[in-house]
DNA sequence: ACTTAATATATAGAGTGCCGATATACAGAC
DNA sequence: GTCTGTATATCGGCACTCTATATATTAAGT
């Protein structure tokens, strides 16, 4: 409780950061395979275009929630992230928060004269 | 379906728009009004500015969503807005669009691992 | 009577962040 | 050799929120 009110502007910058947290659970990607993977797994209805997503990345990887590392792939470089410990409990952090919001958000939209379910 | 994804901004946008149009759908009210009674039902979590909320809601009006008419009350001038026909249909469609946007949100975010529920 | 706080609407300027465009570079196909 | 796809990066424009400011009336405090 006794949030400080609630962020339009932050809250939607925080989904982009989630997702980005989120398709770095399990393993390290780098930023081109993080933006086909959200595209994929969410069937097309989230996605980052570069110009969103590299400056997203440079951000969490300065607040060391991300920590990215230059591989050599062939003659190519890929700059591969792996999701800190930090920016682990940041995601399940912010997730539970973001479900607490949306569901208020929900209940308040439905109104009081419907049911909460 | 086939929708052409998901715009963060127009999302948070959106939000604001709906927590608007949800407080006039049972009466009629002033700007002043609407702010007061965001904060107070949500519990202090969702809020407006003045230079927020006066913004949106000639938005709302400029897109027929809300109707403003000008009040006397006493030597005091409202303008007291009241949902439209169209409004009412927007803050239908919009709400279960977002329920559907957060709810794949929330099943992307706790990812596939773990279950739906 | 005077001052302060609350009610009520409005706008301009600053700040923030996404998005489109553009740039660079390598790999594979044909 | 050119084109498409992979891969990262940045800049300028745009949209929207937020702070501050302006204006005006009413009620309460002293």
């Amino acid at each position: 409780m006794t949030e400080t009110g609630f962020d339009v502007q932050a809250f939607a910058r925080d989904i982009h950061e989630l997702l980005v947290l989120s398709t770095l659970r399990d393993e390290a990607k780098h930023g081109y395979q993080i933006a086909l993977d959200v595209e994929t797994d969410s069937t097309g209805l989230f996605q980052f275009r570069h110009g969103t997503l590299y400056p997203i990345l440079h951000r969490l990887e300065g607040e060391k929630l991300i920590k990215g590392s230059w591989l050599r792939d062939g003659g190519r470089k890929k700059k591969v992230y792996s999701i800190t410990p930090s920016g682990l409990r940041h995601l399940t952090g912010e997730t539970n928060r973001v479900e607490e919001i949306v569901s208020r958000l929900m209940r308040f939209l439905r109104g009081p004269g419907k049911a909460t379910a």
